[in-house]
DNA sequence: CGTTACATTTACGTTAACGTCATCTTTCCT
DNA sequence: AGGAAAGATGACGTTAACGTAAATGTAACG
């Protein structure tokens, strides 16, 4: 097989719209860990997954030394379960976090809403008295 | 009457929970107008309800910037409805963009907790044969 | 009137998260 | 073989969002 599952950086540049110098800033910081063929990166399926969390964390506001704590949790390898625990409690308080962060955002929709429908109201309401002035 | 409905900038700062340096930040960035006593800002009841806002829109991962716009569908004075419809763009754009994290964090909101369900089932296994080690 | 206590302005410092060269190998293609 | 293309490694630059320190002003209190 050809396709033994790895990407190099520019396919993976590619399908995650990232540059080169993000991937390997997010090495360098211990977020993924792409193996060597020599000196050139090759990208798993485990980077991949990581990856994709990640970018996700990002868009939530998270910095990604809290990304890099949170992937534990997703990426243990059964040997060093030792920090479990820890880890587990800081996903605790990351969810609690997500769900608040998603209420009030829900709330900040319904208030966004209502202006955009008041922005409407001014809109028509300029707009028929346009011919008038 | 005393409280004329303004706030010095400490009491702004216990209020939100931000130094006066933001404060004054946020000043420069056009972001707040507090009003002045000589020298001294006066922060009015505008300025509480635009801070609200940027702190809400800051846990939402938008840049000041970005704010500044948004700020200016809520707090439009009449006179200069003018960009309105350009602004109106932008909130619809916002909105799309809110609903859309909210999606997703809903997403990533149940894929951490399974994983969290599973931590709890690693750790009971762990404590259980804890004993035996 | 002196001295705390809080404010203001100015300006340089800091951190995160990359961008942007410059320089050097490695690889692939004809 | 020999260039073009892709990748790697420094190293310095950049932007946002403040922090922090210095110098100065002013207001209130005993």
């Amino acid at each position: 097989m050809m396709t033994d599952d790895t990407m190099t950086i520019r396919q993976m540049c590619e399908a995650f719209d990232v540059t080169p110098r993000t991937l390997r800033f997010y090495e360098a910081k211990e977020l993924i860990f792409p193996i060597r063929d020599g000196t050139r990166r090759l990208f798993t399926k485990r980077d991949r997954a990581r990856l994709k969390l990640i970018l996700r964390g990002k868009r939530f506001g998270f910095s990604l030394e809290e990304i890099r704590q949170l992937l534990e949790l997703y990426h243990m390898d059964d040997s060093q379960v030792t920090q479990l625990s820890q880890t587990y409690d800081l996903a605790l308080k990351h969810l609690a976090e997500m769900e608040s962060q998603r209420d009030e955002l829900n709330e900040a929709i319904a208030e966004l809403k209502e202006q955009i429908a008041w922005g409407e109201s001014e809109l028509s309401r300029r707009q028929s008295s346009e011919s008038v002035a």
